[in-house]
DNA sequence: TACATATTGGAACGATCAGTCAATAACCTG
DNA sequence: CAGGTTATTGACTGATCGTTCCAATATGTA
């Protein structure tokens, strides 16, 4: 049996994560890497492949571990559309909350790379839709409780909301107020009514 | 007097543009920019310096000589929404029938660089403001000519529709279909019914 | 004709880029 | 303790980055 390594890869993908989600993909350097996980150069390549691959299983580690996780409060019995209004609102509190507005990973992601590597769109593309069904699930069974009239289309208000949510995205980073966005936020849901 | 330019500074600011819209500033090298600009090393760092100070030139240019072109159809006299409805739509129709799907240069600047360089901040938010502005106006006519109920807030609906813009945006460039991001876009319209 | 300036093409700058490699150190098993 | 295996380390590669500079050439005006 060999040596055991002396760093957690998991917490190492993490580091990883928040330089990424800070600078983006390409202004993010190995150097910059190695200094925020705290390993050599060849430790690095050795576990995590070159940094495509690693900013892949960034990306994977930021969908699986760290969005889907608060998706869950929408999974959760009772009342859907208040859980639904606590739940936008939470994401929304979070990112305004940040102090360097990083926005998220996967959106930032879409702007920067998508068009040019195909690879990668596919994993964002499946991130976004995930978001959207769990929108759509907790939409249907908003209207299976009556909480939401007959006429409204579960699938396209999820769409909508999936959008409206990349869109608030991009205005905090743009440096909007948190006053206006919330408000903004309670434009768009007063949709649901 | 001098010998004058062999090139035209506005055209050449135009290609430029291209190149920072399809592959961002970061991935774009000043090597892409002689070839796209069909000038050499000399000419650009003459006419227009760094890479930076071109890059402010490009977004002016893009801001004031491309978006504000197509934000004048709103303000034409006669019925306001149906004129929204079909910018709107123009919007979305320009944004998928570009077979690189780059988006919107103002969006794309926001989601790269806006969180790190203030200079260049605050001409984005000056862009987007322009846009929530000229929404305003017309959604304010719309209410003036009795287009809008009386409960409707022209502000609050402007901020929204900017946002959704921007979040329709990010789901084009990820790749969505065009059905989709037009039933969305009706989605969010029918807030104004 | 002569001066002034722009273009051209390329050489070269130091810095940084992503990635490689071999020597060294540390650990586990037997 | 010894032998084998792997992690760590830091120097090193070639390529590319943005930028500067220069000498040669071309073209306008005075």
């Amino acid at each position: 049996m060999p040596r055991p390594k002396e760093f957690n890869p998991d917490d190492a993908i993490e580091k990883a994560m928040h330089v990424f989600w800070h600078k983006g993909y390409e202004a993010t350097s190995m150097e910059d890497l190695l200094t925020a996980m705290d390993l050599n150069r060849g430790s690095l390549y050795d576990t995590f492949g070159d940094k495509r691959q690693l900013f892949l299983k960034v990306i994977d580690r930021y969908c699986h571990g760290f969005v889907a996780e608060k998706f869950l409060l929408l999974d959760q019995p009772g009342p859907a559309l208040p859980t639904l209004r606590r739940f936008i609102h939470e994401m929304i509190e979070g990112a305004l909350a940040d102090p360097q507005r990083r926005g998220c990973l996967i959106a930032n992601t879409v702007m920067e790379l998508s068009p040019h590597k195909k690879e990668i769109a596919g994993t964002l593309r499946q991130a976004l839709k995930m978001a959207e069904d769990t929108f759509f699930k907790v939409l249907a069974r908003a209207k299976q409780q009556g909480e939401l009239k007959h006429d409204k289309d579960p699938r396209a208000l999820a769409r909508f909301l999936a959008t409206m949510m990349q869109g608030t995205i991009v205005m905090i980073k743009a440096g909007a107020s948190a006053d206006v966005v919330k408000q903004t936020a309670e434009t768009a849901l007063s949709i649901l009514n």
